[in-house]
DNA sequence: GCCGTTTTCGGCCCGACTGTTTTCAGTCG
């Protein structure tokens, strides 16, 4: 289609990203746990990979702007690694370790059951450096010859790496998940010596993939639960089974793990099994600080510090609490409960600490619905009224801009949400879906080719109460993240949206992460235009995803928890939404669906606000065009006319703008990007026009063509 | 390697199951 054509060149510089490094950590993390030693290094390079993938910004930005220090886990020489490895690639660590061990033994970690003690056996007995050499000396006989490895580990791995062929190893869906765990805990509760079964682990947190089916089971006879769950009729394979605890792998490759519980450690069992583990073990820390100790069986008394292996707390100390409602667990920790959402070890503990833990939105807040997409108006009522029953008094109605373009089709569709509201008591706002080009200009989602003129699209918008962006763009249109930044800003800054879809373009399971774009950036321009920001609850997109909710939350930016049911059918999927804003610490307040009518018309109109749309497009088209024509061009250049092009502004001759402050400047625009104060740059910003941060990204984007990282 | 309203040194989550171990290490959730 003709907009999406690139006003620019491939841009293929390639660049390390925070998944990368993360990757660089955790690899030494293994090889460490392999080479053996000092386990808690190992475990310290693990967890800096982990505390890398749960960041919220680009590492390079953080080290741009001196943030790195605070991050909580990255101490002195993981920053040195850091810079390291956003250079290289790599670090003088990571080049030991590669140099005393093969890359390939960091795969065998895959296999269950197999560790790195076994790795390493494995290696240093038979030269195994992958999963088919392994598989190799599994069949051969000789891994069960190596001392320490017997014949039942060595089949235990090949059921394994057979079964990985069959089906590689993938998370579910969060809604398949909970669909599968509901009927493993429908057949738990269908056992006489089953007093309690809930699904735990990663679905109870609502995280958006599951990995496995953790189900708890309050059982009187746990030796007969246990058995009970083996004999579920999915079963294909019993990993192991005791009277604590049991693993299976179901027909379709999925493995499910059940924990036994007395009644009475109810609550310490859910809030064990629910995780996730960096929580639990935060968890476990604050309790041993306080001399106590916490698991699945309770909380206790510790008398000793250290712990030697094997010794157990309960023959050390007495216990203070069984926990029996989950609330115990806190409580005997001093702390406010937290939801399962904010478990994931990302500071939830710390803000309890301090009480501001976020008072998340809840179904009840949501006294609207902002995206219902009926595709006929009968559809739209049974919605309307199954809304009404959920206590919903208004819904926004969403339609593609194509099959508004007559006039007719304008007023049946406005006709008929009136005549929908007053028959429901639930008030429908008619609004349109358009697309999005690559400059940030509105245009006609069109499946037939057909682009719409931009006369028919003013008298769409002019038509409906609410105009929706699709961000999105075809899997075949690559966009880098400085053009994706930029068009967005540039859509937002146009006032001619009122809120944003898809804003991350991405699928689940598969493009978890979607497009690369500065989320702060384009949220914080979206906070200030007071555009909102979409959270779709179809179960494959959750888009916005929770952490681009926790910075919008951080920004200030609104969400809107859209359900985007077609019909009845679908009615269920706003909980998903949910879910996913509440992983991203959203308060009532930060939501669309909480105002009333009355306000959200009022915040309709401000989204418009400075709308001589003319203009603002007109300066956002100017300066998104040198900007991204400077990002993508050579980069090689030496520096020599780079600075030509913009000598004709009226702010260029600022002092903030001579060569040698150039790092400084750049470290001050970003800073500003991200929501700093800075009067003075605001000052020399204000005489390049009205839209600041779009000024401050092109100026940016300038500067970041002298090729240095900083 | 990281961290600090009891520590700047000395800790670092804790328990269940399995296999190969003759008393417990490895692996996992
Ligand atoms: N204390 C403690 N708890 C753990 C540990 N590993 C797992 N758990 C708890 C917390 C987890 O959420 C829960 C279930 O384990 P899973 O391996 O299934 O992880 P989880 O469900 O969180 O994620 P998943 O989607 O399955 O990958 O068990 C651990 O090493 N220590
Ligand atoms: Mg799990
Ligand atoms: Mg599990």
């Amino acid at each position: 289609m003709r907009f999406w054509r690139r006003p620019h060149g491939d841009s293929t510089l390639g660049s390390v990203d925070n998944a990368a490094v993360a990757a660089v950590f955790a690899e030494m993390g293994d090889l460490l746990a392999i080479v053996g030693g000092d386990t808690y290094r190992s475990r310290a390079f693990r967890n800096t990979a982990r505390v890398i993938e749960g960041l919220r910004a680009p590492l390079k930005d953080l080290r741009m702007l001196g943030q790195l220090t605070s991050v909580p886990g990255l101490g002195a020489g993981s920053i040195e690694r850091v810079h390291q490895i956003l250079q290289t690639g790599t670090c003088p660590e990571h080049q030991r370790l590669l140099a005393r061990l093969p890359r390939g033994l960091q795969a065998l970690l895959q296999v269950r059951g197999l560790g790195p003690r076994h790795a390493r056996l494995a290696w240093e007995h038979l030269g195994v450096t992958s999963l088919e050499h392994l598989e190799l000396a599994a069949r051969s006989g000789l891994l069960a010859r190596v001392p320490g490895i017997g014949p039942l580990t060595v089949e235990r791995v090949l059921r394994d790496l057979d079964g990985r062929k069959q089906a590689p190893p993938a998370r579910l869906l969060l809604s398949e998940a909970i669909v599968l765990g509901d009927a493993l805990v429908a057949w738990m509760l269908d056992d006489p010596h089953t007093i309690k079964a809930e699904q735990t682990g990663s679905a109870r947190r609502r995280r958006e993939t599951v990995g496995d089916l953790d189900v708890l089971v309050a059982s009187t006879r746990p030796a007969l639960s246990s058995t009970r769950f083996t004999a579920f009729p999915g079963v294909r394979e019993v990993l192991m089974a005791g009277d604590g605890r049991a693993s299976v792998i179901l027909d379709n490759g999925v493995q499910a793990d059940l924990r036994l519980v007395a009644a009475e450690n109810w609550g310490a069992g859910q809030h064990y099994f629910t995780g996730s583990k960096a929580h639990n073990i935060a968890m476990r820390l604050r309790a041993n600080a306080h001399k106590l100790a916490l698991s699945e069986v309770g909380v206790w008394e510790r008398k000793l510090r250290g712990r030697g292996r094997g010794e157990d707390n309960r023959q050390l100390a007495r216990r203070l609490s069984p926990c029996t409602d989950e609330h115990d667990v806190f409580a005997a920790l001093g702390l406010p409960f937290i939801p399962p959402e904010l478990r994931e070890g990302e500071g939830e503990i710390e803000a309890a600490i301090a009480g501001r833990l976020p008072s998340l939105v809840e179904d009840q807040d949501l006294i609207g619905e902002t995206h219902l997409r009926a595709r006929t108006a009968s559809d739209a009522l049974q919605l309307a009224h199954a809304l009404g029953r959920r206590g919903r008094r208004w819904a926004i109605w969403v339609r593609p801009a194509v099959e508004l373009v007559e006039h007719e089709a304008r007023r049946r569709f406005r006709q008929a949400a009136r005549r929908i509201g007053s028959t429901t008591g639930v008030d429908i706002l008619c609004g349109v879906e358009v697309g999005i080009d690559l400059n940030g200009a509105m245009v006609a989602t069109n499946g037939t080719l057909e682009t719409l003129g931009s006369n028919v699209l003013d008298d769409i918008c002019a038509a409906v109460d609410v105009v929706l962006g699709d961000v999105s763009v075809p899997p075949d249109v690559t966009v880098d993240r400085g053009l994706a930044t930029a068009r967005v800003l540039s859509a937002i800054s146009s006032g001619r949206f009122h809120g944003l879809m898809r804003l991350q373009g991405r699928r689940l399971p598969n493009a978890p992460a979607g497009l690369d774009i500065d989320m702060r950036m384009v949220l914080l321009a979206a906070a200030r235009q007071r555009v909102f920001v979409e959270v779709s609850g179809e179960p494959d997109r959750l888009d916005l995803d929770a952490r681009g909710c926790r910075v919008a939350t951080e920004t200030g930016a609104l969400l809107a928890i859209s359900g985007r049911p077609q019909d009845n059918q679908h009615l269920g999927q706003g909980r998903f939404a949910l879910w996913q804003a509440r992983r991203g610490w959203v308060t009532a307040a930060a939501t669309v669906n909480a105002l009333p009518l009355a306000q959200l018309r009022t915040h309709l109109r401000l989204s418009l606000v400075g709308s001589d749309v003319d203009d603002v497009v007109h300066t956002g088209d100017h300066e998104l065009g040198t900007a991204v024509d400077d990002s993508s061009d050579d980069s090689s250049d030496d520096g020599s006319d780079d600075s030509s092009d913009d000598s004709s502004d009226d702010s260029s001759d600022d002092p903030l703008f001579l060569p040698h402050r150039r790092q400084e400047l750049r470290v001050r625009l970003a800073a500003f990007l991200h929501g700093e104060s800075d009067p003075e740059l605001l000052g020399v910003l204000l005489k390049r026009g009205d839209n600041t941060l779009l000024s401050a990204f092109a100026i940016l984007n300038g500067l970041a063509q002298d090729g240095s990282d900083g």
